[in-house]
DNA sequence: TTTGCATACATTGCTTTACAAAGTACCTGG
DNA sequence: CCAGGTACTTTGTAAAGCAATGTATGCAAA
């Protein structure tokens, strides 16, 4: 999976994370995989965790500390209702700025 | 037209540019407008000058000043080898990305 | 036993980028 | 004359991704 310049990441990442978790719970550590799996490429922990952390103080997420039997802890997190509505109003922004790219691009191959 | 969240133009709006200079040699008052007109919302000046700067700088685009008639004098912009090479680079890279982003927005609304 | 590795999270500091703010300078219309 | 549109520059700020480093747990191999 190729590495996607970083400073395209910038404003998207964070509703990356959103949506996944908006997808079902999940923990830091395994958001790295899915992420990768998302087509992400590899994000490195000193990006993911502490993005969870402002979202979790902006209210976006919440978490909940999880001890398993084998290993360390997990915090779990769930997408809350301000998580929701920031995702809803991410949308129309993706479409518009992906719109109006992708017709540059058009013009460009075309 | 939408205002487009800052955080989300970071490495994708030198890009934009670069792609309207490479259909037509332009300069940066008017690109405020072209950015405008292709859908961007409104980018103020002391985004795309210094970003115009850096690209030259960066050898992506060449600058001729041109004296008009009636105004100011017009710093007019044409794309390099480099600027193609640099938007082929960027393209399967954009490509990347708004394929990930679309499947997991396809998986929130589906 | 101990070394190493995978799991799991946190923190500090760096770099880049969009942007606000302010400034310079030209020309036209009222 | 002067307000406003045209046209470009510069300085400083805030935000975000990330490298680097640190902490801690449990398991497997040596």
């Amino acid at each position: 999976m190729a590495k996607i310049e970083t400073q395209m990441l910038k404003g998207t990442l964070d509703n990356a994370i959103l949506m996944i978790i908006a997808q079902g719970e999940t923990y830091g550590y395994a958001l790295l995989q899915q992420l990768q799996d998302a087509g992400f490429g590899v994000i490195p922990e000193g990006t993911v965790y502490p993005l969870l952390l402002k979202m979790q103080r902006n209210g976006l997420i919440v978490a909940h500390r999880h001890a398993i039997a084998t290993g360390p802890d997990r915090k779990y997190y769930r997408i809350t209702a301000a998580g929701e509505a920031h995702l809803q109003a991410f949308l129309p922004q993706w479409k518009q700025l992906t719109t109006a790219m992708n017709r540059l691009i058009a013009g460009q191959e075309g």
